[in-house]
RNA sequence: CGGAGCGUAGCGCAGCCUGGUAGCGCACCUGCUUCGGGAGCAGGGGGUCGGAGGUUCGAAUCCUCUCGCUCCGACCA
């Protein structure tokens, strides 16, 4: 893309309204624009993102054998009715009613609707497991939202809803959500800690919380540091395979994580002294088993091998999907702006012409442009009529990770200055050399 | 929902107390000079002062009501 011809509004100065960092730079970079109290159009740069971290989650869900649908943000209260939420929800429920004066919602969740879906079509435990989800916009009418895209009212949120004959089936789906949870933020460039959220019967837990570290959290978290070094790369996990998912959870569940609700400070002292952490943290994903809580009320049934009808075992799975790029901005900026993890960048590369209207200037940023997209990337080019301290400026301020700089005084040297946004650090090679290094880059991230 | 603030140009703000022709910085437009980290000079455009009532010869300013937004608390993906 040509900033020329792109919508990148950025502003020099910080809107008054901003509280936090996230919001700050989200507004300032043009990413979004309030149109109510938590509520926000998505601006051109602001919506690549969005689509970058949805991408994400959908190839992670489906990696681990979940299927997408898509359910209406509409929804009649009538399944609410049945389920007894209608009436238990509160005020955070937003409740309109149509021409007909039918009473109606704005979906904080899914449960209800899903477990209808359910029930409609599937009868038999063959068609067992089952894991539908989505991603889709919510609305949850807060008292108090703020924090920009981190407490919207409107949000868009990947909800998953696995159905299963028994506990045990119920509970490794559990397992493998916490599993692909966990490859889903380390791709965004996020170390997200899965944390006890709730005690469950004897030796069960039934939901963990997914926390990023940052001090603007909402959550005090208390935790073993050794789990922050944990990391689950590239190793190829087999979701079918139910003592490799489980191996997995018990590796990154086993030392000591809580929140606040959870915290036990018996145990927490048995962490060497070294070790022991009190933070804060964001909430970027939640996992839940709650078993026949909707299917039962709502008569979401199969007939099992014996013949006998029983409710599936449900549980519901989380990630807060706009919520995300709060956090990830949050988890990584600095006093000049954003710094985008590669996973989740706006554009791949920006591309500074220091002397815009230089015969070989120009010249030299269109082949790198053109190579770059040549080889499938998305370049940034920043073609204005502006001064090299603007470009700078608005280059730190969006936060790509990768920075090319061209100007005359270096093609007199045949070379070209590549800059890591995370480190600072620069180095000037032929534009072929940086081309080839962006390439290779990325190519580790796709 | 309890408490506290703020609504004046696209953004950030002053003016309000003590009523009297609506200002500053940034941004925007034009010209010249500049040009490797948010340039300088000169000129220019843009605001029914959130809205409605009221007081007054006269209201951004005083009074009443109302809408919106923000902050603290409770709540929360």
């Amino acid at each position: 893309m040509r900033l020329s011809r792109y919508f990148l509004p950025v502003l020099k100065e910080n809107p008054a309204e901003a509280q936090i960092v996230s919001h700050r730079y989200m507004l300032r970079a043009g990413m979004i624009k309030q149109q109510a109290a938590g509520i926000y159009s998505w601006l051109p740069l602001g919506l690549k993102v969005l689509r970058r971290i949805e991408q994400i989650v959908h190839e992670e869900q489906q990696r681990a054998g979940h299927i997408p649908v898509l359910m209406p943000t509409m929804q009649p209260a009538d399944l609410w009715r049945e389920s007894g939420r209608y009436d238990d929800y509160g005020a955070e429920m937003l409740r309109i009613k149509d021409r007909h004066e039918r009473d109606m919602l704005f979906g904080p969740t899914n449960e209800e609707m899903i477990t209808d879906i359910f029930r409609a079509h599937v009868n038999s435990y063959k068609d067992l497991p089952l894991t539908l989800y989505q991603i889709q916009w919510k609305f949850r009418d807060e008292v108090r939202p703020r924090f920009g895209v981190m407490r919207g009212r409107e949000f868009l949120m990947k909800d998953g809803y696995n159905f299963d004959l028994t506990k045990d089936d119920a509970l490794h789906a559990y397992n493998r959500h916490m599993v692909s949870y966990l490859r889903t933020y380390e791709r965004m460039g996020l170390t997200a800690i899965p944390m006890r959220a709730a005690s469950g019967p004897i030796g069960g837990d039934n939901t963990h919380e997914f926390l990023v570290l940052a001090s603007t959290g909402e959550s005090e978290v208390f935790y073993d540091d050794r789990v922050t070094a944990l990391k689950l790369g590239n190793r190829e996990v087999d979701f079918d395979n139910r003592d490799e998912v489980l191996g997995v959870c018990n590796e990154f569940t086993s030392l000591y994580a809580r929140t606040d609700e959870t915290h036990d400070a018996a145990l927490f002292e048995q962490i060497p002294e070294a070790h022991r952490r009190n933070a804060r943290g964001i909430e970027v994903g939640q996992i839940f088993y709650f078993g026949t809580k909707y299917s039962e009320p709502m008569g979401a049934t199969v007939v099992g091998p014996d013949g006998v009808r029983v409710p599936v075992h449900m549980g519901s799975h989380g990630i807060g999907v706009s919520r995300l790029l709060g956090a990830i901005i949050e988890a990584s900026h600095d006093d000049k702006g954003i710094i985008w993890p590669e996973g989740v960048t706006p554009f791949d590369v920006g591309i500074v012409n220091l002397k815009q209207g230089d015969g070989a200037t120009d010249a030299a940023c269109e082949d790198i442009y053109k190579a770059l997209k040549a080889k499938g990337l998305d370049p940034l080019y920043d073609d204005r009529d502006e001064r090299a301290g603007a470009k700078f400026a608005s280059m730190d301020l969006i936060g790509l990770p990768w920075r090319i700089t061209v100007g005359p005084r270096g093609l007199a040297n045949g070379v070209v200055e590549l800059t890591s946004r995370r480190s600072g650090e620069s180095e000037e090679l032929s534009a072929e050399a940086a081309v080839d290094r962006i390439v290779h880059i990325y190519a580790a991230h796709r």
